[in-house]
DNA sequence: CACGCATACTCGTATAGACGAGTGGGCAAG
DNA sequence: CTTGCCCACTCGTCTATACGAGTATGCGTG
């Protein structure tokens, strides 16, 4: 009698369910009820071929299952470990307001910094390029725009990358160009400028990741990413910005007030 | 040369790069370039075996890769498809608003049916039951809640699954506690209620779906889930109702508009 | 023509074995 | 004691094989 007997029981012979779905159904529940905690190692592929007597692609197949749902992930050479939930990053509706625009630091930089954390931005590039037919309907057919393009991580872990697209009337040879806008960022810039915003409209998706952002998200597997496409637009209804982010879905939570009138 | 080789090219065994991921690689460049569009059936695993002289394990390992990423489902006995991408629902964050709330119908059916879908709303169920912790806190430590659980189905396919939490001190003896609750749904109840709403609250949330979620939505493999938690708020501040709902991600688009005062 | 069956092709499940590579601990040499 | 190597344990990759089960097609029988 192991001690992996108190968490795990046995197979059903009888059932239709496949063997490899009942082993992770029995490690899911497991992992549910706490049994095996967030950040602890599961047992070893060869402990579970031997409890189950199964072969181990068997073990692997179900290990592979809990992957896809994001429960665990496989560290080579270390062990499969229950995912630890990573704290979420919260972003209110009302966090592009102007009264956020005071300061010198990016609203990202201001709010870890409140929570705790150690904030970061990096890969940090500023270029006029070539619209793709998405954001040049978006800004109302333009041709080319200035794009700007940043990564933001927090306690070393990237959660968020996001590209600025600005038309090129508006943006070339103003502090908008600059690598650093200055405090209040863009938003406030643009106001400066005399493109005083009305509204932002946002759109959100949820998908996997493309391999590419796989690796600039450095994202387990099982991980989604929210898409979050935002425009800005001026008093005079014009599209000033685009943004295009993409999120680590398992570090953020979205949260808008709605009027409801 | 089969006809696979104009679509497909060959490993590059010096590559440190896995087999299985080289033949992902080029099966998923294969359909982004449009090579195999939407719907269409990918080469078998037996003639994937055959064209890149692997065993058969290596080339369902590459499938079960680009599933993973959500780009191809597996049906057995017929193959393995590029999976479509089914027409997306737009939520936008004026859903809510009083004008809409007029007609007779639900706000899915109107906006299905104007859409040219076949809109279908099942699994009523309405009942009493104890609050779980979070619904407990949302709504302002109330400790039994009428819920009111439904699912929606778009063209025969389940899209999203919802359940309204309401205090029983207002949906009790109500219309709110009838299966249909009349025109304009529940919202346009509270306020003839007495309760006026003032404003909503919602959270929003991805994450690759559990067991039970995947069998209630019909779920493909690599499709996430969008968690969507709003809060009504009346115009004395009180919570008077969460709604909790589970959505195929692959099927919605949300959308926010937001002053930027 | 209609039905039913055989068959071939599809993916699903499972076994057994082999070697590679990352990690960490213990042991021996310096 | 410190350094460096070896080894045990971990997951990663790949092969070869077997059988099961769902699907579609064609052909022969009635």
């Amino acid at each position: 009698m192991t001690s992996l007997s108190s968490h795990l029981g046995a197979l059903d012979p009888t059932s239709d369910r496949a063997v490899f779905r009942q082993i992770a159904d029995q490690l899911r529940e497991a992992i549910d009820r706490g049994r095996f905690k967030e950040g602890q190692k599961l047992p070893s592929e060869a402990e579970l071929v031997e409890h189950y007597g199964v072969s181990r692609m068997t073990v692997r197949n179900s290990f592979s299952v809990l992957q896809g749902e994001g429960l665990v992930h496989a560290e080579h050479g270390k062990g499969v470990f229950v995912r630890p939930r990573p704290p979420v990053r919260r972003l209110a509706s009302d966090r592009f307001a102007r009264r956020h625009r005071e300061q010198g630091k990016s609203a990202f930089i201001v709010e870890a910094d409140a929570a705790g954390s150690h904030p970061k931005v990096d890969s940090l590039e500023v270029k006029e390029e070539k619209a793709t037919q998405d954001i040049s309907t978006r800004l109302g057919s333009v041709r080319r725009v200035l794009a700007r393009r940043r990564r933001y991580l927090l306690d070393g872990r990237p959660v968020e990358f996001a590209t600025s697209y600005l038309p090129l009337d508006i943006a070339r040879g103003t502090p908008i160009a600059e690598p650093n806008p200055g405090p209040g960022g863009i938003y406030a810039r643009l106001e400066e400028l005399g493109h005083h915003l009305d509204h932002f409209e946002e759109e959100i998706r949820a998908r996997m990741p493309s391999p590419a952002e796989v690796k600039t998200l450095q994202l387990a597997s099982g991980v989604p990413v929210i898409h979050l496409i935002r425009t800005a637009y001026d008093t005079e209804n014009r599209a000033v910005e685009v943004c295009d982010t993409v999120m680590a879905a398992d570090a953020y939570v979205l949260s808008y007030q709605l009027p409801a009138t």
